[in-house]
RNA sequence: GGGCGGGUACCGAAGUGGUUAAACGGGGCUGACUGUAGAUCAGCUGGCUUUACGCCUACAGGGGUUCGAAUCCCUUCCCGCCCA
């Protein structure tokens, strides 16, 4: 394998792939600029995705720069979107940037990366240069892309700003002299956009390369955390590994490529085990969870996470640690005034339904009339669905 | 500037004077089944109350007509399309 292929691996686009081979080929070390959007701080596995990536490139060598959209960021980028973003203020920008960067960092390595802000060069850009670089583009080349069309095809409106988020990104890599550019495929129209931007400042246009989006959870939609299909880099084991177990079987292989180091051999060989029934999908995804879970925290943690999971929920067991919630002491508690006490539920109403709905269990016994008045013992015992558990401490 | 069409619950979308807390679909929650999930089936999906088809809040905002309005009228705001 050459070194260009080893580090194109798992690439979707690339532009001109002839070009950056041949840079790879050569030894050259390449600035390879990464967008940051602030305006999700909240990393999670989809965001590893080019992450990963990014880490690849960065130990043979070469430079992520990271560049904070803290100017598109507040435009709201209109991209795989049916609606406008809604703007950010600056400080908000500037808060969700820090996070972010300190959940990047823990992929990659920190002294090796270029980190720059779109206000370094935006932040004086007066009308004159603002129109020059609008000056590049007709009103046609930018509506031609899938979101816009889709948007006006369905009578949606468009923001003019929107219309620029693309020229603003493309003069990044003006800013920043990209040699490379890397992005999910969702990118692609923006990246190429660099392309021209840089070619219209008489600059050598950038290599191109797009990553696969992770599909969520739900595997359906692409994962976002508003969507609700994400899996949160910052969140605890357990929880990560409760998530990805309810991943649909047939991503297994999908997620084991694009977020473990798992090689093509060792993915046919579970594709084999799968299909002729020798793996049991439970155990492939639960070895796909311990892996992702362990590389973001550590080895010991995701085991432990493996074991409460099949304690849980294959034998049924009471999770080992269980958060403690103090409510009154009462002699005797209306059942839904107590859900509503410890958090498992919004209102009386909510809580009324899920005792109705057989919901709730008290020291392990199902309560399914909220008339009946409960007692509270210590330590007690409140179970919500299949996944809530408090243990009530009255005082 | 002119003409037309819109703004309904988390989302999409019905409803055009009364039995509408608002059909239907999606999403979400819950139960059964399971491999944890999915698929499937079932229930729930504004709040409050001693749970009662009782009360309150709600169909972009405000005002009005009416015994009664998401539904009619006036007005303000917002969006889309077409013409200029």
């Amino acid at each position: 394998m050459t070194l260009s292929e080893r580090l194109l691996r798992g690439v979707v686009n690339c532009e001109s792939r002839e070009h950056l081979s041949e840079r790879l080929d050569r030894g050259q070390q390449l600035r390879i600029k990464f967008g940051v959007d602030p305006s999700a701080p909240d990393l999670h596995l989809g965001h590893l995705v080019p992450i990963r990536f990014l880490r690849r490139w960065q130990m043979a060598g070469h430079l992520p720069v990271l560049v904070i959209g803290d100017f598109t960021a507040r435009i709201g980028d209109p991209t795989g979107r049916s609606a406008t973003r809604p703007q950010l203020s600056v400080e908000e920008v500037e808060l969700n940037a820090q996070t972010y960067l300190d959940q990047l960092f823990a992929v990659l390595d920190q002294d090796r990366v270029e980190v720059r802000r779109q206000s370094e060069w935006f932040g004086d850009f007066d009308l004159v240069a603002f129109l020059k670089l609008a000056n590049t583009f007709t009103v046609a080349q930018l509506l031609q892309r899938n979101d816009f069309d889709q948007r006006m095809r369905a009578e949606q409106p468009i923001g003019l700003h929107e219309l620029f988020y693309p020229l603003l990104q493309g003069y990044d890599s003006v800013a920043v002299r990209a040699d490379v550019e890397l992005g999910g495929t969702d990118q692609l129209f923006n990246l190429l956009r660099g392309r021209d931007v840089q070619g219209a400042y008489g600059e050598a246009a950038q290599d191109i390369v797009t990553v696969a989006l992770l599909e969520g959870l739900d595997g359906e939609r692409k994962m976002s955390k508003s969507l609700g299909n994400a899996v949160a880099v910052a969140d605890s084991a357990t929880v990560q590994f409760g998530q990805l177990m309810s991943l649909p079987d047939r991503l297994i292989t999908r997620y084991l490529a694009l977020l473990t180091d798992t090689t093509g051999a060792e993915l046919e060989e579970v594709e084999r085990g799968l299909e002729d029934g020798s793996l049991h999908p439970r155990d492939a995804k639960a070895d796909l969870a311990e892996e992702v879970v362990s590389s973001l925290h550590d080895r010991l943690q995701g085991q432990a996470a493996r074991e409460e999971f099949f304690r849980v929920h294959r034998d049924r067991a009471l999770p080992s640690r269980i958060d403690e919630v103090v409510v009154a002491a009462r002699p005797s508690w209306d059942l839904r005034e107590l859900l509503v006490a410890a958090g498992m539920a919004r209102s009386k109403s909510e809580a009324g339904r899920l005792i109705q709905g057989g919901a709730v269990e008290l020291d392990g016994v199902r309560l399914a009339d909220w008339r009946q008045p409960v007692a509270v013992g210590p330590g007690a015992i409140l179970k919500v669905g299949n996944r809530r558990v408090v243990r009530l401490r009255p005082g």
